[in-house]
RNA sequence: GGGUAGGUGGCGGAGUGGUCAAUCGCAGCAGACUGUAAAUCUGUCGUCCUUCGGACUUCGGGGGUUCGAAUCCCUCCCUGCCCA
Protein backbone atom coordinates (compact mmCIF):
# COMPACT_ATOMS: atom_id res chain seq x y z
CA UNK A 1 0.00 0.00 0.00
CA UNK A 2 1.58 3.24 -0.94
CA UNK A 3 -1.12 5.90 0.12
CA UNK A 4 -3.86 5.46 3.23
CA UNK A 5 -6.75 7.62 2.90
CA UNK A 6 -7.74 7.78 7.03
CA UNK A 7 -11.35 9.22 5.95
CA UNK A 8 -12.30 6.71 3.92
CA UNK A 9 -15.12 7.37 1.85
CA UNK A 10 -14.90 11.25 1.73
CA UNK A 11 -14.68 13.63 -1.01
CA UNK A 12 -12.13 15.76 0.94
CA UNK A 13 -9.50 13.30 1.83
CA UNK A 14 -6.46 13.28 4.37
CA UNK A 15 -4.33 10.42 4.02
CA UNK A 16 -0.53 9.44 4.28
CA UNK A 17 1.79 8.44 0.88
CA UNK A 18 4.52 6.10 1.66
CA UNK A 19 7.73 6.69 -0.41
CA UNK A 20 10.95 5.06 0.14
CA UNK A 21 12.49 8.48 1.48
CA UNK A 22 9.31 8.28 4.28
CA UNK A 23 6.00 9.24 4.29
CA UNK A 24 4.17 12.56 3.43
CA UNK A 25 0.75 13.53 5.06
CA UNK A 26 -1.73 14.49 2.35
CA UNK A 27 -2.89 16.97 1.15
CA UNK A 28 0.53 18.50 0.21
CA UNK A 29 2.45 20.77 -1.98
CA UNK A 30 6.09 20.40 -3.96
CA UNK A 31 7.67 23.77 -5.29
CA UNK A 32 9.12 23.16 -8.26
CA UNK A 33 12.81 22.71 -8.60
CA UNK A 34 12.91 22.25 -12.31
CA UNK A 35 16.48 22.52 -12.71
CA UNK A 36 17.48 20.82 -9.24
CA UNK A 37 17.27 23.99 -7.67
CA UNK A 38 13.96 25.95 -5.99
CA UNK A 39 15.20 29.21 -7.66
CA UNK A 40 16.99 31.45 -5.69
CA UNK A 41 16.40 29.79 -2.52
CA UNK A 42 18.41 26.89 -0.61
CA UNK A 43 17.17 23.09 0.36
CA UNK A 44 17.61 24.04 4.04
CA UNK A 45 14.94 26.99 3.66
CA UNK A 46 12.61 25.41 1.72
CA UNK A 47 12.86 22.61 4.48
CA UNK A 48 12.50 25.39 7.56
CA UNK A 49 9.28 26.69 5.41
CA UNK A 50 7.66 22.87 6.19
CA UNK A 51 8.08 21.56 2.64
CA UNK A 52 8.51 17.92 2.82
CA UNK A 53 9.16 17.31 -1.54
CA UNK A 54 9.86 18.68 -4.55
CA UNK A 55 9.90 17.83 -8.43
CA UNK A 56 12.42 17.78 -10.66
CA UNK A 57 11.98 18.25 -14.60
CA UNK A 58 13.25 14.90 -16.44
CA UNK A 59 13.57 16.95 -19.56
CA UNK A 60 15.50 20.13 -18.38
CA UNK A 61 17.99 17.93 -16.35
CA UNK A 62 18.48 15.60 -19.27
CA UNK A 63 19.54 18.43 -21.23
CA UNK A 64 21.69 20.14 -18.06
CA UNK A 65 23.60 18.58 -16.91
CA UNK A 66 22.37 15.22 -18.31
CA UNK A 67 21.26 12.28 -16.40
CA UNK A 68 24.48 10.54 -16.37
CA UNK A 69 26.41 13.72 -14.58
CA UNK A 70 23.74 13.36 -11.98
CA UNK A 71 23.87 9.74 -11.64
CA UNK A 72 27.76 10.09 -10.91
CA UNK A 73 26.67 12.84 -8.13
CA UNK A 74 25.27 10.36 -6.51
CA UNK A 75 21.57 11.07 -7.41
CA UNK A 76 19.71 14.08 -7.66
CA UNK A 77 19.26 14.04 -3.77
CA UNK A 78 23.18 14.38 -3.06
CA UNK A 79 23.25 16.20 -6.23
CA UNK A 80 21.07 19.59 -5.05
CA UNK A 81 21.57 18.12 -0.89
CA UNK A 82 17.70 17.52 -0.25
CA UNK A 83 16.89 14.69 1.52
CA UNK A 84 13.11 14.08 1.11
CA UNK A 85 10.87 12.37 -1.38
CA UNK A 86 11.53 13.71 -4.63
CA UNK A 87 9.10 13.75 -8.17
CA UNK A 88 9.88 14.35 -11.52
CA UNK A 89 7.76 15.56 -13.76
CA UNK A 90 8.28 13.64 -17.18
CA UNK A 91 8.85 16.07 -20.22
CA UNK A 92 5.14 15.91 -20.81
CA UNK A 93 4.57 19.72 -19.90
CA UNK A 94 7.51 20.80 -22.11
CA UNK A 95 5.40 18.79 -24.94
CA UNK A 96 2.76 20.95 -24.30
CA UNK A 97 4.85 24.63 -23.07
CA UNK A 98 7.75 23.85 -25.87
CA UNK A 99 5.84 21.94 -29.18
CA UNK A 100 2.46 22.89 -28.86
CA UNK A 101 3.26 26.58 -27.97
CA UNK A 102 6.05 26.98 -30.66
CA UNK A 103 5.38 23.89 -33.40
CA UNK A 104 9.00 25.14 -34.63
CA UNK A 105 10.51 23.80 -31.45
CA UNK A 106 9.87 20.19 -32.09
CA UNK A 107 7.07 17.40 -32.59
CA UNK A 108 5.36 14.68 -31.37
CA UNK A 109 5.43 11.53 -32.62
CA UNK A 110 4.05 7.77 -32.35
CA UNK A 111 7.83 7.00 -30.97
CA UNK A 112 7.73 10.38 -28.23
CA UNK A 113 8.91 13.76 -28.33
CA UNK A 114 11.06 15.29 -30.62
CA UNK A 115 12.54 18.51 -28.96
CA UNK A 116 14.77 21.26 -30.93
CA UNK A 117 16.76 21.70 -27.74
CA UNK A 118 16.17 24.87 -25.93
CA UNK A 119 19.90 25.26 -25.24
CA UNK A 120 21.66 24.55 -28.45
CA UNK A 121 18.74 23.66 -31.06
CA UNK A 122 20.13 20.27 -31.54
CA UNK A 123 17.81 17.72 -31.97
CA UNK A 124 16.36 15.73 -28.59
CA UNK A 125 14.38 12.78 -28.66
CA UNK A 126 12.54 12.21 -25.27
CA UNK A 127 10.71 8.90 -25.79
CA UNK A 128 8.58 7.30 -23.07
CA UNK A 129 11.08 4.33 -22.58
CA UNK A 130 13.89 7.39 -22.15
CA UNK A 131 11.82 9.51 -20.08
CA UNK A 132 11.54 6.61 -17.66
CA UNK A 133 15.37 5.82 -18.01
CA UNK A 134 16.07 9.18 -17.06
CA UNK A 135 14.13 9.02 -13.75
CA UNK A 136 15.72 6.29 -12.64
CA UNK A 137 19.13 7.71 -13.64
CA UNK A 138 18.28 11.19 -11.24
CA UNK A 139 16.95 8.32 -8.59
CA UNK A 140 13.85 10.05 -7.86
CA UNK A 141 10.83 8.69 -5.52
CA UNK A 142 8.27 9.30 -7.84
CA UNK A 143 8.08 9.59 -11.39
CA UNK A 144 5.46 10.31 -14.09
CA UNK A 145 4.86 8.90 -17.35
CA UNK A 146 5.31 10.93 -20.74
CA UNK A 147 2.23 12.36 -22.15
CA UNK A 148 0.56 14.69 -24.72
CA UNK A 149 -1.45 17.43 -23.24
CA UNK A 150 -3.01 19.85 -25.23
CA UNK A 151 -4.28 23.26 -24.94
CA UNK A 152 -7.91 23.46 -23.91
CA UNK A 153 -9.00 25.44 -26.83
CA UNK A 154 -7.76 22.37 -28.99
CA UNK A 155 -10.43 20.22 -31.20
CA UNK A 156 -11.88 17.16 -29.99
CA UNK A 157 -10.14 14.83 -32.58
CA UNK A 158 -6.74 16.52 -31.95
CA UNK A 159 -7.41 15.75 -28.09
CA UNK A 160 -8.81 12.16 -28.64
CA UNK A 161 -5.92 11.65 -30.80
CA UNK A 162 -3.85 12.90 -27.86
CA UNK A 163 -5.76 11.10 -25.72
CA UNK A 164 -4.72 7.85 -27.01
CA UNK A 165 -1.50 8.90 -27.67
CA UNK A 166 -0.99 9.14 -23.88
CA UNK A 167 -2.60 5.95 -23.36
CA UNK A 168 0.21 4.13 -25.64
CA UNK A 169 3.19 6.22 -24.31
CA UNK A 170 1.99 4.98 -20.34
CA UNK A 171 1.70 1.58 -21.87
CA UNK A 172 5.54 1.44 -22.81
CA UNK A 173 6.43 3.41 -19.65
CA UNK A 174 5.33 0.48 -17.44
CA UNK A 175 6.72 -1.83 -19.49
CA UNK A 176 9.77 -0.02 -19.04
CA UNK A 177 9.58 1.19 -15.51
CA UNK A 178 8.66 -2.81 -14.57
CA UNK A 179 12.26 -3.69 -16.47
CA UNK A 180 14.15 -1.05 -15.10
CA UNK A 181 13.08 -1.93 -11.76
CA UNK A 182 13.88 -5.53 -12.15
CA UNK A 183 17.27 -4.59 -14.03
CA UNK A 184 18.16 -2.45 -10.65
CA UNK A 185 16.67 -4.73 -8.43
CA UNK A 186 14.55 -2.65 -6.71
CA UNK A 187 11.37 -4.51 -4.36
CA UNK A 188 8.37 -3.41 -3.12
CA UNK A 189 9.48 -1.20 -0.84
CA UNK A 190 12.12 0.09 -2.63
CA UNK A 191 11.20 0.99 -6.12
CA UNK A 192 10.15 4.54 -6.67
CA UNK A 193 6.45 5.37 -7.39
CA UNK A 194 4.74 5.86 -10.67
CA UNK A 195 2.50 8.05 -11.58
CA UNK A 196 0.24 8.02 -14.95
CA UNK A 197 -1.11 11.21 -16.38
CA UNK A 198 -5.09 11.40 -17.51
CA UNK A 199 -5.40 13.29 -20.31
CA UNK A 200 -8.79 14.81 -22.30
CA UNK A 201 -8.87 18.68 -22.15
CA UNK A 202 -12.19 20.26 -21.13
CA UNK A 203 -14.41 17.11 -22.88
CA UNK A 204 -15.42 15.02 -20.09
CA UNK A 205 -15.93 11.60 -22.27
CA UNK A 206 -12.10 11.72 -23.10
CA UNK A 207 -11.54 12.09 -19.64
CA UNK A 208 -13.11 9.19 -18.70
CA UNK A 209 -11.27 7.42 -21.99
CA UNK A 210 -8.05 8.66 -20.55
CA UNK A 211 -8.73 7.29 -17.02
CA UNK A 212 -10.07 3.69 -17.99
CA UNK A 213 -7.33 3.15 -19.79
CA UNK A 214 -4.57 4.28 -17.30
CA UNK A 215 -6.52 2.47 -14.51
CA UNK A 216 -6.32 -0.84 -16.28
CA UNK A 217 -2.43 -0.40 -16.15
CA UNK A 218 -2.49 0.05 -11.73
CA UNK A 219 -0.54 3.00 -11.47
CA UNK A 220 0.77 4.24 -8.03
CA UNK A 221 -1.15 7.19 -8.70
CA UNK A 222 -2.81 9.47 -11.40
CA UNK A 223 -2.36 13.23 -12.29
CA UNK A 224 -4.67 15.65 -13.69
CA UNK A 225 -3.31 16.13 -17.09
CA UNK A 226 -3.44 19.36 -19.16
CA UNK A 227 -4.87 22.71 -17.60
CA UNK A 228 -7.94 23.48 -15.25
CA UNK A 229 -9.13 26.24 -16.42
CA UNK A 230 -10.58 27.88 -19.70
CA UNK A 231 -9.10 30.64 -22.35
CA UNK A 232 -10.81 33.40 -20.28
CA UNK A 233 -9.43 31.65 -16.91
CA UNK A 234 -12.44 29.78 -15.61
CA UNK A 235 -11.85 27.24 -13.17
CA UNK A 236 -13.31 23.94 -14.87
CA UNK A 237 -14.71 22.49 -11.96
CA UNK A 238 -16.68 20.23 -13.56
CA UNK A 239 -13.77 18.63 -15.34
CA UNK A 240 -11.38 18.72 -12.25
CA UNK A 241 -14.54 16.68 -10.25
CA UNK A 242 -15.21 14.33 -13.33
CA UNK A 243 -11.45 13.55 -13.46
CA UNK A 244 -11.19 12.61 -9.68
CA UNK A 245 -14.46 10.60 -9.87
CA UNK A 246 -12.94 7.97 -12.43
CA UNK A 247 -9.97 7.67 -10.31
CA UNK A 248 -9.47 4.79 -7.83
CA UNK A 249 -9.44 6.17 -4.40
CA UNK A 250 -7.15 3.89 -3.35
CA UNK A 251 -3.99 5.87 -5.10
CA UNK A 252 -2.77 8.99 -4.48
CA UNK A 253 -4.35 11.86 -7.10
CA UNK A 254 -1.27 14.54 -8.27
CA UNK A 255 -2.66 18.03 -9.64
CA UNK A 256 0.53 18.55 -11.37
CA UNK A 257 0.67 22.32 -12.12
CA UNK A 258 -2.01 23.42 -9.57
CA UNK A 259 -2.19 26.22 -9.25
CA UNK A 260 -3.02 29.21 -7.21
CA UNK A 261 -4.10 29.10 -3.47
CA UNK A 262 -7.60 28.91 -4.60
CA UNK A 263 -7.10 26.65 -7.48
CA UNK A 264 -5.19 24.35 -5.00
CA UNK A 265 -8.38 24.36 -2.44
CA UNK A 266 -10.77 23.62 -5.22
CA UNK A 267 -8.76 20.65 -6.85
CA UNK A 268 -8.95 19.44 -2.86
CA UNK A 269 -12.59 19.61 -1.96
CA UNK A 270 -12.77 18.17 -5.73
CA UNK A 271 -10.48 15.05 -4.06
CA UNK A 272 -7.32 15.54 -5.13
CA UNK A 273 -4.18 14.89 -2.87
CA UNK A 274 -0.81 16.17 -4.52
CA UNK A 275 0.69 19.20 -6.03
CA UNK A 276 3.00 21.34 -7.62
CA UNK A 277 3.29 24.82 -9.38
CA UNK A 278 5.60 27.16 -9.98
CA UNK A 279 3.22 30.13 -9.07
CA UNK A 280 4.95 30.80 -5.45
CA UNK A 281 8.65 31.11 -6.50
CA UNK A 282 8.01 32.38 -9.94
CA UNK A 283 5.28 35.69 -8.94
CA UNK A 284 7.82 35.79 -5.33
CA UNK A 285 10.89 36.55 -8.13
CA UNK A 286 8.46 39.04 -10.26
CA UNK A 287 7.29 40.47 -7.09
CA UNK A 288 3.88 39.31 -6.10
CA UNK A 289 3.29 38.26 -2.85
CA UNK A 290 0.75 36.62 -0.87
CA UNK A 291 -1.00 37.50 2.56
CA UNK A 292 -3.92 35.71 4.49
CA UNK A 293 -6.62 37.72 4.98
CA UNK A 294 -6.57 35.92 8.76
CA UNK A 295 -10.31 36.58 9.60
CA UNK A 296 -11.34 34.05 7.12
CA UNK A 297 -10.92 30.41 7.17
CA UNK A 298 -9.53 28.94 3.65
CA UNK A 299 -13.19 27.46 2.89
CA UNK A 300 -13.95 30.73 2.05
CA UNK A 301 -13.46 32.12 -1.35
CA UNK A 302 -11.45 35.49 -0.46
CA UNK A 303 -9.01 34.05 2.47
CA UNK A 304 -5.85 35.72 1.15
CA UNK A 305 -4.93 38.45 -1.06
CA UNK A 306 -1.65 39.32 -3.57
CA UNK A 307 0.48 42.51 -3.38
CA UNK A 308 2.89 43.82 -5.93
CA UNK A 309 5.58 44.30 -3.17
CA UNK A 310 6.99 46.90 -6.49
CA UNK A 311 3.78 49.21 -5.83
CA UNK A 312 4.37 52.87 -4.77
CA UNK A 313 2.43 52.98 -2.04
CA UNK A 314 4.32 50.33 -0.55
CA UNK A 315 7.79 52.91 -0.14
CA UNK A 316 7.30 53.83 3.25
CA UNK A 317 5.43 50.80 4.34
CA UNK A 318 7.10 50.07 7.64
CA UNK A 319 4.71 47.13 8.41
CA UNK A 320 5.52 43.40 7.38
CA UNK A 321 4.42 41.78 4.76
CA UNK A 322 2.19 39.54 6.42
CA UNK A 323 2.21 39.70 10.62
CA UNK A 324 0.97 36.54 10.81
CA UNK A 325 4.04 34.69 8.51
CA UNK A 326 6.61 33.85 10.30
CA UNK A 327 9.25 33.10 7.79
CA UNK A 328 12.58 35.19 7.20
CA UNK A 329 10.93 38.06 5.61
CA UNK A 330 7.97 38.52 7.45
CA UNK A 331 9.84 38.27 10.74
CA UNK A 332 12.85 40.72 10.28
CA UNK A 333 11.75 42.98 7.47
CA UNK A 334 9.48 45.55 6.11
CA UNK A 335 7.34 45.86 3.02
CA UNK A 336 9.62 49.14 2.38
CA UNK A 337 12.93 47.09 2.62
CA UNK A 338 11.72 44.28 0.27
CA UNK A 339 10.58 47.30 -2.43
CA UNK A 340 14.05 48.54 -2.14
CA UNK A 341 15.52 45.29 -2.69
CA UNK A 342 13.13 44.95 -5.67
CA UNK A 343 13.89 48.32 -6.80
CA UNK A 344 17.88 47.81 -6.75
CA UNK A 345 17.68 44.65 -8.40
CA UNK A 346 19.37 42.53 -5.22
CA UNK A 347 18.89 38.61 -5.34
CA UNK A 348 18.08 38.52 -2.04
CA UNK A 349 15.08 40.13 -3.23
CA UNK A 350 14.15 37.30 -5.08
CA UNK A 351 15.09 34.96 -2.43
CA UNK A 352 12.98 36.22 0.63
CA UNK A 353 10.23 36.64 -1.38
CA UNK A 354 10.31 33.41 -2.83
CA UNK A 355 11.01 32.15 0.31
CA UNK A 356 7.59 33.91 2.19
CA UNK A 357 5.29 32.58 -0.86
CA UNK A 358 6.64 28.95 -0.52
CA UNK A 359 5.71 29.59 2.88
CA UNK A 360 2.68 30.64 2.61
CA UNK A 361 1.81 27.34 0.35
CA UNK A 362 3.20 25.41 2.92
CA UNK A 363 1.15 26.98 5.47
CA UNK A 364 -1.79 26.40 3.16
CA UNK A 365 -1.28 23.29 3.12
CA UNK A 366 -0.95 22.76 7.06
CA UNK A 367 -4.55 24.48 6.99
CA UNK A 368 -6.06 22.47 4.37
CA UNK A 369 -5.19 19.61 6.84
CA UNK A 370 -6.06 21.26 10.18
CA UNK A 371 -8.77 22.60 9.31
CA UNK A 372 -11.11 19.83 8.04
CA UNK A 373 -12.81 19.71 10.99
CA UNK A 374 -14.28 22.50 9.26
CA UNK A 375 -15.08 20.46 6.02
CA UNK A 376 -19.17 20.87 5.80
C1' G B 1 42.66 83.77 -27.04
C1' G B 2 42.20 80.26 -31.68
C1' G B 3 39.81 75.93 -33.53
C1' U B 4 36.14 72.26 -33.20
C1' A B 5 31.89 69.25 -31.63
C1' G B 6 27.60 69.91 -29.33
C1' G B 7 23.08 71.75 -26.24
C1' U B 8 16.20 67.27 -27.61
C1' G B 9 11.11 64.97 -22.90
C1' G B 10 13.66 62.48 -15.33
C1' C B 11 18.53 60.41 -17.61
C1' G B 12 21.15 58.50 -22.00
C1' G B 13 20.48 59.18 -26.96
C1' A B 14 17.86 59.34 -32.35
C1' G B 15 15.74 62.82 -35.58
C1' U B 16 18.27 67.61 -39.26
C1' G B 17 12.00 71.88 -43.25
C1' G B 18 5.71 69.12 -43.08
C1' U B 19 3.89 62.16 -42.15
C1' C B 20 7.18 64.99 -34.72
C1' A B 21 4.31 65.29 -28.78
C1' A B 22 9.17 63.65 -31.23
C1' U B 23 12.44 56.22 -32.89
C1' C B 24 14.96 53.64 -29.04
C1' G B 25 17.20 52.30 -24.19
C1' C B 26 17.08 53.26 -18.90
C1' A B 27 14.44 55.01 -14.79
C1' G B 28 9.15 55.74 -13.38
C1' C B 29 3.95 53.86 -13.13
C1' A B 30 0.59 49.70 -13.65
C1' G B 31 -0.71 44.69 -15.15
C1' A B 32 0.19 39.48 -16.25
C1' C B 33 2.28 34.89 -14.56
C1' U B 34 -0.80 27.79 -12.78
C1' G B 35 3.44 19.80 -14.37
C1' U B 36 9.48 27.14 -15.19
C1' A B 37 12.55 28.87 -22.73
C1' A B 38 10.23 33.49 -17.01
C1' A B 39 15.33 37.95 -11.73
C1' U B 40 10.42 37.23 -17.54
C1' C B 41 6.64 39.38 -20.48
C1' U B 42 2.82 43.25 -21.57
C1' G B 43 0.83 48.08 -21.24
C1' U B 44 1.82 53.10 -20.05
C1' C B 45 5.10 56.95 -19.92
C1' G B 46 4.64 66.29 -21.96
C1' U B 47 -0.02 68.67 -19.83
C1' C B 48 -5.33 68.85 -19.89
C1' C B 49 -10.21 66.84 -21.46
C1' U B 50 -14.71 61.28 -20.34
C1' U B 51 -13.00 58.62 -25.35
C1' C B 52 -11.32 55.11 -30.75
C1' G B 53 -10.90 61.50 -30.38
C1' G B 54 -9.60 66.48 -29.17
C1' A B 55 -7.15 70.93 -26.92
C1' C B 56 -2.70 73.17 -25.30
C1' U B 57 2.61 74.05 -24.30
C1' U B 58 7.56 71.69 -25.94
C1' C B 59 13.50 70.13 -28.64
C1' G B 60 19.38 76.01 -24.34
C1' G B 61 17.39 81.83 -24.46
C1' G B 62 15.82 85.70 -27.81
C1' G B 63 14.84 87.28 -32.74
C1' G B 64 14.01 86.03 -37.93
C1' U B 65 12.92 83.22 -42.81
C1' U B 66 8.67 80.09 -44.32
C1' C B 67 1.95 78.39 -45.65
C1' G B 68 4.77 75.27 -42.06
C1' A B 69 10.88 74.93 -37.87
C1' A B 70 13.57 70.30 -33.04
C1' U B 71 15.32 70.78 -38.12
C1' C B 72 17.30 76.96 -42.08
C1' C B 73 19.43 82.19 -40.73
C1' C B 74 21.09 85.95 -36.90
C1' U B 75 22.35 86.69 -31.95
C1' C B 76 23.19 85.56 -26.93
C1' C B 77 24.17 81.88 -23.08
C1' C B 78 26.24 77.15 -21.74
C1' U B 79 29.20 72.37 -22.15
C1' G B 80 32.98 68.84 -24.08
C1' C B 81 37.53 68.21 -26.75
C1' C B 82 42.09 70.07 -29.28
C1' C B 83 45.79 74.04 -29.87
C1' A B 84 48.08 78.34 -27.41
Amino acid sequence: MKWQQKNKGEKRRYGTLFTRKGSISTPFFMPDATRAAVRGVLPQEIRSAGIEALVVNTYHLFLQPGETLIARAGGVHQFMDWDGPILSDSGGYQVYSLIHRHPEMGRVTEEGAEFKSVLDGSKKMLTPERALQIQFDLGVDMMVVLDDPRPNDAPENEVLAAVDRTTMFAERSKKEYDRQCQQRGFTEATRPLLFGVVQGGVFPDLRERSAKALCAMSFDGYGFGGRHIDGEGNFLEDIVSHTASLLPDTVPRFALGVGTPKDIVRFFSAGWDMFDCVIPTREGRHGRLFVWKDTLTIWEDDFYETINITNEQYTEDFSSIDSTCDCELCTRHTRAYLRHLFKVSDPLALRLASLHNVRFYARLMERLREEKENTA
